[in-house]
DNA sequence: TTGAATGCAAAGTCTTTGCACTTCC
DNA sequence: GGAAGTGCAAAGACTTTGCATTCAA
C-alpha cells in the first residue's frame, strides 16, 4: 500500500501507476497470488502493462524486499513481504492458497541441528502443505 | 537400479542404455540432483542422449514413481522415489544440497489442522531450509 | 516383427535485453 | 533536464511436439 510505498521511498524508485497497482493488489490479498492472477486484477483496474515492465517490476520490488516470490509445484507466486512469519497450504487439484500461522519451526531447531553435518547456518526455512481444499473434496 | 526398473518394468517400458543410466545415478545420488548435473554424470558414462530424450525419459519416470521432482529456488532438481521421508537443507550461495531425516511433521500436524479452515484433506508436505554451508562459510 | 524409444528440427512458452521514447522528480 | 520507467521487437533459455528412423523385446 501507499504507506509501504512511503516508507521505502528511496529504495524503490518513481511511484509509477503499476508500481503502486501491484503494491496494492498483493497488499489486499495478503497471501501468495499467481502472477496471471496478478495480471488480472491489473486489468480490472485498466492498467495493462507490456509483459516485459511486470517482470522488471516484480524483479525490482523483490529485490527491495517488498514483496517475495515462491515456486510451488512449477509456478511462481508473489506475495507482500510480511512481518509475521506464515506458511501455505496448496490444493493439489484446483491450485487454490491458504496461509495458516502456525509454525512450529523454534520448537525442532535444535533436533535439526544435529542432524546437519555439511552447513554453518540455517538461515531460512519453507514448510508447504498440500491437500483437497472443501470444493474440490464436493465435487 | 537394476531391481527398481526389473520391479516395477510392466510400467516402465523398455530398458533402454539411457534410462538404466539415470536410474543409477539418482540411486547413487541418494539425494535431489539438478538435471544439468545428471546430463554431466551421463556424459562422464559417454551418454549423451537428446535433450528431448532426456526430458521424455524424466517425465516417464516421474509419471511412473520411480523419481520425484523438486523445484528449490527456480531449479528443478531429481531424485529417486525414497521409502524414508526425508528432507533438505540448500546452500543459499552454491546450491549445495544436504539431506537429513529429522522430521517432526506428526507432531505439529493436529495443531496445523486447528488452523486450516478452506482443506478437507492434507496430502503431504514439503519442508526445506537454507542457509549456509561449511565450504561457502570459510571463503 | 512391431511398437516403444530416439534424434532432429520446428514450434511453443516464458523471460530477458537493447534501444528509442516517455514520464516523473 | 536528466535519470528512471516503458513499450516494442528481437533474442535467449528452456521445454514440447511431429515425424521419420532405430532399437528392444
Amino acid at each position: 500500500m501507499e504507506i509501504s510505498i512511503k516508507k521505502k521511498q528511496l529504495h524503490i524508485g518513481r511511484q509509477t501507476k503499476t508500481k503502486k497497482a501491484i503494491v496494492d493488489i498483493l497488499s489486499k490479498n495478503c497471501c501468495l497470488l499467481h502472477k496471471n492472477e496478478l495480471i488480472e486484477e491489473l486489468k480490472k483496474q485498466k492498467i495493462t502493462p507490456n509483459r516485459s515492465t511486470i517482470y522488471r517490476e516484480l524483479k525490482t520490488l523483490e529485490k527491495n524486499d517488498f514483496i517475495s516470490k515462491s515456486t510451488i509445484l512449477g509456478n511462481d507466486y508473489y506475495e507482500i513481504l510480511q512481518d509475521h512469519h506464515h506458511h501455505h497450504i496448496i490444493c493439489l487439484k484446483c491450485n487454490k492458497i491458504e496461509s495458516f500461522n502456525a509454525c512450529k519451526y523454534n520448537l525442532i531447531v535444535n533436533e535439526i541441528k544435529n542432524k546437519i553435518h555439511g552447513f554453518a547456518e540455517i538461515k531460512n526455512h519453507s514448510f508447504e502443505l498440500f491437500g483437497i481444499c472443501n470444493y474440490c473434496n464436493k465435487k
